[in-house]
DNA sequence: TGCAGAAATTGGTTGGACCATTGAACCACT
DNA sequence: AGTGGTTCAATGGTCCAACCAATTTCTGCA
């Protein structure tokens, strides 16, 4: 007999059903990322809930990124949401020493390629189009402030995630992506940090126009590749002390 | 001049200083998963904060999966705890459609193959006698019980990861893993899912005992494949519907 | 000794109060 | 017209005290 056929019931799980409800007034409202919800106040009176209860709900959705709650001006949402939403927290453990900063590196190597490759069979001409734009800014930028273009430079790969038609891409590079520049503010020693990279943007690019996922996904390990010497170049030069 | 010289300067945040010392009690009492940590009302006297504030704390930290609450018995913790945390909500919208049980095996193809590659290069002689075992034991179970051997196949692909030297690959694996099972319970309409791959676990070790890191990435491809049609065939005979 | 019921413990919920921040309206002065 | 200051209502943040519901522990009877 299977065990699953007889699920423990469920008794009480009032913010479990604010939540339910929420999803709910969201779908019905069309409310957009960026939008208003409720005050507090209402939604406790509308659900029949007391107030701590919609806040232990929305301290949840906060956590899980969906929501921003400004004092004084409201709760607004962060995110899309649907009733079938998937919500999956990671936690990882962060270290601050060079082998960190390399872990980092390996996973965004095999993440790095494999969206290049999916981005190059699948992008479409308009799509090409918005990466050749990403780029040619990012380009633009490294020129006039030479070598510092990483706002521009993360929202060139950011397109390239998104055009891979998989936005878990994103979501986990994004991760590694902070994890990496928490502490890395400044390159440390390596002055031109990032320059040996750069030429790479423009190769990737030329790859997926040329709907080549193979070669994309070469260039993405060669672009990865002289992130790590980078960082290698970086570490010898400081010694990196790991404080625990 | 730079924008980013001028932060929002942070008055006020209690429930994160909660977490704070929260962090702090369980690295000072050296609290193992598992074990319970104080009560609410305990915390809240301690801290010289309102009982609610703890809770909204703890309801963040519950969100994250790192702490379980369960009435009348008390609050224990669920994962280990680090000062330097990084939490990674994960959102996977469209919920138990096809494209969802996909694009988590696209980010297991990219890092199965890494972390088996990795895992050549890296291991010891007593990591490849480990990961035998593993493997002597999946295959066994395989056998007996013809195919479900889920729970011991899983142990074999962590052992891989943990050789790899790097946690992050165990870690969003582990979670891509529970985020396909979460909508495949029982294997749709696939009576003998997972046999395909049963052949390459072997070929995988002995690539790793070889030595070989392409031929492991290589043998790891296969095996993603023979679970991604695995899928297909799922999904072509249930013809999966996408509930909005 | 065994076990059913009472009592204590603990998280869950409620309602009400007050504080801190925000943003808009309004006003005075230049 | 515009700049800066003030007021005021709205809103999230915190607090308190009490009670509810599930769990655990204790107690006393058979």
């Amino acid at each position: 007999m299977d065990q699953n056929s007889l699920p423990p019931i469920q008794t009480t799980a009032r913010d479990d059903a604010v939540l339910k409800a929420l999803v709910g007034f969201v779908r019905a409202e069309a409310l957009q990322p960026g939008e208003r919800l409720p005050t507090e106040r209402i939604l406790a009176e509308r659900l029949k809930v007391s107030r701590n209860t919609v806040r232990e709900a929305l301290t949840r959705w906060e956590g899980l990124g969906l929501v921003e709650r400004r004092q004084g001006s409201g709760t607004y949402l962060k995110a899309a949401v649907s009733p079938d939403m998937l919500h999956m927290p990671l936690t990882l453990a962060g270290g601050n020493d060079f082998t960190s900063l390399m872990q980092t590196l390996e996973i965004r190597r095999a993440l790095e390629a494999e969206a290049a490759a999916l981005c190059a069979e699948r992008a479409s001409q308009t799509d090409i189009a918005e990466i050749a734009r990403k780029l040619d800014i990012m380009e633009q930028a490294f020129r006039t402030r030479d070598g510092m273009s990483s706002e521009e430079d993360w929202e060139f790969h950011q397109a390239i995630y998104r055009v891979s038609g998989n936005p878990l891409f994103e979501q986990i590079i994004a991760a590694m992506h902070e994890l990496f520049h928490r502490f890395w503010e400044h390159p440390l020693g390596v002055r031109d940090f990032g320059h040996a990279s750069f030429p790479y943007h423009r190769t990737i690019y030329e790859c997926i126009a040329a709907r080549d996922p193979q070669g994309a996904r070469a260039e993405a390990l060669k672009l990865i590749a002289t992130v790590e010497d980078d960082l290698k170049r970086g570490a010898a030069k400081l010694k990196l002390s790991s404080q625990t």
